[in-house]
DNA sequence: CGAGTTTTATGACAAGTTGTCTTAGTTGTC
DNA sequence: GACAACTAAGACAACTTGTCATAAAACTCG
């Protein structure tokens, strides 16, 4: 019985776009989900975090989450504390930082590397009630008072 | 030698969060660079795309090109116009579309749907330039206009 | 027409990712 | 000291992704 060919591969994966960053470093679904936990109570062991998403629990699913736990603290994403038992985990990234390094990783492909048009796109594209365009001057406005720190007399 | 178990794997993947839209419906790495070319040039062969995107072609390459856009004709990304020879590819989505349903995924996981704290975000954390404060203002002014179309006696 | 080239169609593959699970070792409690 | 909970580490199925091989189809041109 001889085999077809002996194909030898050569050369794979990403030829078609420069290097790209250390491969996968932005957080998952399921590690999301357990972020997610963290960022509600702040902190918490990893039963307390099985128990907030599992149904119910078995050794598997505390594994599992275990796991996770693991593989956001090698992101940098957790810390644990190992001082107390059970090993007590704090989330070490926020919302709001995993929402800008995605936006920035967005621009990075989609708009070469600026925010500009993302923001333009949302400006233009969410419907903004008038209420919402009211405090998003009101925004603008407290940013033109900090560029602009003291623009000579500042009277009230 | 017998084997230690026979494991039986039951229930694979994604359990901890909903059950997630039709798998990956997003464009991959490969597949941009691709519609790039489109984008750019509005019509292209396979040929024509691969030239751009490889330093040379091999016939390895020209197939790779080719598998990209059937994976974009899939995901509805290109359409391809047979009755030309060789077929001649366009992009069906803009960028602009794309970036408009990243950013929807984005504030589905994160934001609970709304695209408000991504803009937030954006305006925060972008430094804008007085200059883009000005046109921001410019286009919230625009949508003011929109929305309220005439209020009432409208007098200059 | 028919040989030769280009194009299309399709399937396969290596690497890597991701959520899950098993197993064994460790630590704590009663 | 036994039993339970916890930690550590590895393995695995399913899937994704960029790449490649191959054969069939379409076209070109002497």
């Amino acid at each position: 019985m001889s085999d077809k060919v002996s194909v030898s591969y050569v050369n794979f994966q990403a030829t078609i776009y420069e290097a790209m960053a250390p491969s996968q470093s932005d957080v998952t679904e399921a590690e999301l989900a357990v972020l997610e936990i963290l960022w509600e109570r702040g902190i918490a062991t990893v039963r307390q975090i099985a128990e907030a998403i599992y149904p119910q629990i078995t050794s598997s699913e505390h594994a599992t989450v275990q796991k996770l736990l693991d593989r956001l603290k090698a992101k940098n994403c957790v810390d644990r504390d190992r001082s107390v038992w059970p090993h007590q985990f704090t989330a070490l990234v926020q919302r709001e930082q995993l929402i800008g390094r995605r936006l920035e990783g967005m621009a990075e492909r989609l708009c070469g590397g600026s925010l500009q048009p993302l923001l333009t796109h949302l400006v233009r594209n969410t419907k903004l009630s008038s209420q919402e365009r009211r405090s998003l001057r009101a925004l603008l406005d407290e940013l033109d008072q900090e560029q602009t720190p003291t623009r000579r007399s500042k009277r009230a």
